[in-house]
RNA sequence: GGGGUGGUAGUUCAGUUGGUUAGAACGCCUGCCUGUCACGCAGGAGGUCGCGGGUUCGAGUCCCGUCCAGCCCGCCA
């Protein structure tokens, strides 16, 4: 059993060429007195023609059905002028059978395999069958690119010196940051790893060890509600450096993605890439992962209806919030349906409503229109360009939410208008972006305490540490967050690598008490006594990265076997009960109601 | 935990105001066919309308509950 060619390797060049083909049926077309089959692999396809009375394969050739797995010999030959298939590569020659083994047969499929029908099929029967699925060319290709965009990867950091070092997945549990997945510990009654949420911890002491440059793509847990770019395990290309600051991270990362893009899809992208404040994100986009990809900029109107007869705007202001708005360019001609479902989805986001101004053959229409002075009417005129056929939206409540509630109405408006044709989103037009300067705590209203906005090791900017004592919300902190037509691929920053100041984060900032911070992060203080390095460092995601790659829309599209919104993997039936010895095994009870 | 969408043949879908035997396309099975490449032609099989309950003379259709899927919010240091 060895095949000479793959399916898409033979030419006219090779006629009068013994050849033997192995691969499944692709299709049979049966004429009766000759018979059809394209053979493919996953290189691609060849037509073998079968005579049906040759004695070699008279019994067996009639009953080629799909996805049969089929051992071909034959001789090429090339195809009569008038029937060449221009689409194939393969398509001017053919394979004329003269043996046929069939090394097996395939059931009835549960679902159509060619492309067209097979992407409309639910998803929940194609993972139950994801080894079919995954036959398919066109899954094939992405599981490829996601090969090639590692490959491109790991080739860039080992260029650079990186090392791929493995880092424990089975660690304990630190409740600060996600759900964690719990391992019971067997040969430690009652005790408990959690699968790693991210090997940060450890290429931090990669770095005290001094291994300087460290990456490797790290598979992370967390036990957290899924959603489309979201799965419970998944692949970051995690890498850590000494010795460095931003703009280093920066020219790296830059430099790693160009080899990506060139490498996988043959596209120069420019660097270096534009940087963004955070602030600037939120005030202008409503999110900290803006698509610049087009406008619809949001602005604030604070000033302008501080003191507005509108009481709602002006309340919201007199109260310590913003009234903000931006203009969805053209999009006057929203129909009820459509506006009614931005209002339902702003109101998720804690707005009362959405109020709105519709501009449509030379006036205004709003329901809200009528508490607006003449100065108000021509300031927004003004500034947010309101010409006929606009449709101009506002939030006015806190800050926060108004951000919020704008960002993502604006990004319904531009679906919109790009399903009107009035607008171009371009899946293969690459906007990065580095978000910069984000506030290194956030405070939390419900617990009354400081939280770090990404993780306590992040390193705050130099000439702002005088504020941690004094204002920590004002602190900004060295993290930076690449995002790419408005996903966050991955972000990093700049780590604490002073034992006191990481104590004083912990202990004076986040009011951790201190014999939880010695249980939980005593190893790293203690590291941090030793010698360590400055570094930094930053993760990306793999899967995320890959999607867009793939212009798919879900990452479980550019994973082998994904798992449902359940978390569950159909296909192998996981997660499944265990026995009552192998709980006893581990010192669980289950006693608890389901 | 919450919000909205969907579930009808193997698959994708249609199914009107609640009314006869639930349809179409593709797939599957049988037969015919020597140049197709989404081959064609003829015939056939295939349904617990997700599940449970209710309203009604009568439910795929209306109501309640429930399960599942995908989307979003919360959550994701």
């Amino acid at each position: 059993m060895k095949r000479t060619h793959i399916c898409n390797a033979l030419t006219k060049a090779d006629a009068g060429k013994d050849v033997i083909l192995i691969g499944w049926v692709n299709t049979v077309r049966d004429h009766g007195g000759l018979l059809f089959v394209d053979l493919r692999d996953r290189e691609g396809l060849t037509q073998i023609v079968f005579d049906p009375q040759n004695p070699a394969f008279a019994e067996t050739a009639r009953q080629l059905r799909d996805e049969s797995v089929i051992e071909i010999s034959g001789k090429v030959a090339l195809r009569p002028a008038e029937t060449v298939n221009a689409k194939l590569p393969t398509g001017e020659i053919e394979v004329v059978a003269e043996k046929l083994t069939i090394h097996n047969t395939c059931a009835v499929l549960p679902f159509p395999l060619d492309d067209e029908h097979a992407d409309k099929v639910n998803e929940d029967l194609r993972l139950t069958h994801r080894y079919l699925d995954l036959r398919r060319p066109r899954n094939f290709k992405l599981l490829n690119m996601r090969h090639r965009a590692s490959m491109a990867v790991r080739n860039f950091l080992d260029e650079q010196g990186f090392l791929d070092v493995e880092l424990p997945m089975l660690f304990k549990s630190t409740p600060e940051g996600a759900r964690e997945f719990l391992v019971p510990s067997r040969l430690n009654p009652g005790q408990f790893y959690a699968l790693s949420q991210s090997p940060q911890q450890y290429k931090q002491m990669l770095m005290v060890a001094g291994v300087e440059r460290y990456y490797s793509l790290a598979r992370c847990f967390r036990d957290e509600d899924l959603r489309a770019d979201r799965q419970p395990e998944f692949t970051q290309i995690d890498l850590e450096m000494s010795f460095i600051d931003r703009e280093d991270m920066y020219a790296l990362i830059e430099g790693m993605l160009k080899r990506v893009w060139k490498d996988v899809l043959n596209v120069d992208i420019p660097t270096p890439f534009s940087r963004m404040p955070f602030s600037d994100a939120m005030n202008r986009y409503g999110v900290d992962k803006p698509d610049t990809r087009f406008g619809l900029e949001i602005q604030d109107f604070s000033d302008l209806f501080k003191t507005s007869e509108f009481k709602v705007f002006a309340g919201a202001v007199s109260s310590g919030g913003v009234v903000k708005a931006f203009n969805a360019k053209g999009l006057a001609d929203i129909t009820q349906g459509e506006l009614k479902t931005l209002e339902d989805t702003a109101k998720t986001l804690g707005a009362k409503g959405l109020a709105f101004i519709k501009a449509e053959k030379g006036e205004w229409k709003s329901p809200i229109l009528k508490f607006f002075s003449d100065a108000e009417k021509a300031a927004l005129k003004e500034r947010l360009n309101i010409e006929d056929g606009d449709l101009v939206f506002f939030a006015a409540t806190d800050w926060t939410r108004a951000c919020a509630i704008l960002g993502r109405v604006r990004l319904d408006s531009a679906q919109l208008l790009a399903q009107r044709g009035k607008l171009t989103i371009s899946p293969t037009q690459y906007n990065f972006l580095w978000v910069v300067d984000f506030p290194l705590m956030t405070y939390d209203e419900e617990s009354g305490r400081y939280l770090s906005t990404h993780h306590p090791f992040t390193s705050p900017v130099s000439e702002d540490i005088p504020l941690l004592e004094t204002a920590p919300e004002k602190v900004r902190g060295q993290h930076y967050d690449i995002v790419l037509n408005g996903v966050e691929l991955g972000g990093g920053s700049i780590r604490i690598h002073q034992p006191d100041v990481q104590k004083k984060i912990f202990e004076d900032v986040l009011k951790i008490p201190s014999d939880i911070v010695e249980s939980r992060f005593g190893y790293m203080l203690k590291a941090f006594q030793y010698g360590a390095p400055p570094h930094g460092g930053l993760a990306i995601g793999l899967d995320r990265l890959c999607a867009i790659l793939g212009q798919r829309s879900s990452i479980r599209d550019v994973i082998a076997f994904p798992k449902t919104q359940r978390g569950q993997d159909l296909m192998a039936n996981s997660p499944g009960p265990v026995t009552a010895k192998q709980l006893k095994d581990v010192f669980i009870a289950q006693d608890l109601p389901v």
